[in-house]
DNA sequence: ATTAGCACTCTCAATGCGAGAGTGCTAATA
DNA sequence: TATTAGCACTCTCGCATTGAGAGTGCTAAT
């Protein structure tokens, strides 16, 4: 579909572009990589790959720019040959060091790696805390709180502590409360949550209209305490990319702002990619769930063993450095991997 | 020091210039408010005001718009007739309704709350939890986590729930960490966590050297589990203050997000206010602590009975709707302090 | 298939111009 | 003495014009 010879221009053109967003002539190209092609030549390589769909020009006379199927071949072919660039590896390897310290609890690491993730790339940086949905139920407390409610801590396996208040309606003892979460500990322990919501949907169906016992209760008060309809999401780095040049526009500002303030549609995203294995690119408007037109996505899952159960990522303009951003990205996502499989 | 005739003008203009953010004209006064003033005597008025230092002039030929000085004797000849505007009100009766709903957790209230406040006010809205320093301990909880991690919970009487992922050094059985839960429990219950601090730098000073009895284990942990060196800080609306005319160069954009990041900053100013009573407003540069050259903030603390221990605000341009901001801050306020004191 | 040559197109910055808005000052007025 | 009418002045803003510069597409030659 496309010969060698123009994926490279193809190339060479991206990332001209991506190191300065001024629109790339055919002149430039011929002097600083040796194609040994004449300005001309690229010139009618340069009309066939706009006509193709993978680059488009401002107004007649000007250079050319990447569109989002330019930047997408560009990745693609990026993805091979990425390897860790040693002044990247200087940076992160600060950054990683730092973070050993903080390991203990797991949405304070993230938080913490988000902003720096932010600090030294420049992009935004996003991280989603291990999904509650897949996460595994390792115990539940109850503590009475103040008259007929009581604070649910749950604690899962891959380290997450949620706690939600309750109204249970009564008052009941904080022995009473025990019982409960002895009977919800040893009947649930090693489920993932998703599987014990399905549990007790089933029981409560059966058991529907039974009379005030000790399960049924416990049943009841679980249901509630179990149920978390939204991940931790964390976002740093707003301020870093207000720098860049290819934010000087006001719309293109609030366009990104508001993607990062609904936090459920960006939850949406990166829930799909926390299922999937390695590095992840979405490119501009490239998924349809991904209105954030003149944006790219790198994103990867990280794991507990080999579960991905979370994903970190960094957002930027399209015109992002793909190749920085995945090998970053990448050594990040297999980092919180060590550290979550690790501490087991 | 200033006529009440000039005060008056003053007056005129900023509610103009708030209303409509173009230079005011002495036509467009003479004309819109019945002083029964010629355009020349107003232009003698705004000539004294600007030598004051209430207005300034954008250039030569241009009206005037007012300084922060002229802001600031503007909410002043304002705090005194502020009552709540029927159409506020109906807006406000809304959201305090769709809250009554959800009050059981004071930080997911305060995470709605701010919501709203800036979806209809279209500014920025801010709020800070109960004050963890001065916050009363209820109860403490130790959970056993993994290895020698423990996870506790801490209550306040405020409604605060917080908890913090500890290393212990060595695996604790949970009976030995309910025995050390309950020792503290009896010991510090109706104490503020600030004089649980004192009390046990004290304690720690005295019996430095003792041998591990559970008394001193119990007061190494409490120490960092009372711990908490920033409180929550709620912020929303960032997305809707981009859409304000204030807003269209991008350097005032990067000041206010620059600003909102700054979590620490933020506190720090919130802080100060909830600790005082009624409804307080910081206009622009006014307050060194507060270096939003551009921006004012309008706030309010919220109480437990008598005693402030957070607040809410909200953020705007210099050139927002006082009038409108503080009813509805205060309003806000009084809901909250509702709240909070109502469930004891 | 590639390339040199050239006319063409479009942007961008600089310039000038006129309309409009609002001022400051002066002299007249109540 | 305080106010006001009148007027020249200043500054911005939008608009049109212009020339330089960059890069293209096309054609004809290699």
């Amino acid at each position: 579909m496309l010969n060698e010879r123009s994926q490279k221009v193809l190339c060479a053109i991206v990332q001209t572009y991506i190191n300065n967003p001024e629109p790339v002539g055919s002149g430039f190209i011929t002097k600083r990589y040796s194609f040994n092609l004449s300005p001309a030549t690229v010139r009618n390589i340069m009309a066939d790959l706009e006509e193709q769909g993978f680059l488009s020009q401002p107004h007649t006379s000007a250079g050319r720019i990447p569109t989002d199927m330019g930047y997408r071949l560009f990745v693609n072919s990026l993805h091979s040959e990425i390897e860790y660039q040693p002044d990247n590896r200087s940076n992160l390897y600060k950054m990683v060091n730092e973070l050993e310290s903080i390991k203990d609890d797991i949405n304070i690491l993230l938080e913490e790696t988000t902003k720096r993730l932010s600090g030294f790339s420049h992009y935004l940086s996003v991280a989603v805390s291990p999904s509650t949905r897949i996460s595994t139920f390792n115990r539940i407390e109850f503590l009475r709180h103040r008259g007929s409610q009581v604070v649910a801590v749950l604690l899962t396996d891959e380290g997450l502590i949620k706690n939600k208040v309750l109204d249970v309606g009564s008052e009941l003892s904080q022995r009473h409360l025990n019982r409960i979460s002895e009977y919800l500990n040893s009947e649930f322990h090693g489920y993932s949550l998703i599987e014990i919501r399905a549990k007790i949907l089933r029981e409560m169906a059966r058991e529907k209209d039974l009379c005030d016992t000790l399960i049924s209760r416990a049943i009841r008060i679980c249901k509630d305490a179990l149920f978390f309809p939204y991940d931790d999401l964390f976002i740093s780095g707003f301020a870093e990319v207000l720098g860049l040049p290819d934010l000087s526009d006001v719309e293109k500002i609030k366009e990104i702002s508001k993607a990062i303030e609904d936090k459920h549609h960006m939850l949406q995203i990166l829930e799909k990619i926390s299922d999937t294995d390695g590095v992840k690119v979405i490119i501009g408007a490239e998924n349809s769930i991904m209105q954030m037109k003149g944006f790219s996505l790198v994103a990867a899952s990280y794991k507990e063993g080999d579960r991905p159960i979370g994903c970190v990522g960094m957002i930027g303009p399209t015109r992002m450095d793909y190749s920085r951003a995945i090998a970053v990205v990448n050594t990040t996502a297999r980092f919180l991997t060590r550290i979550v499989t690790d501490r087991k």
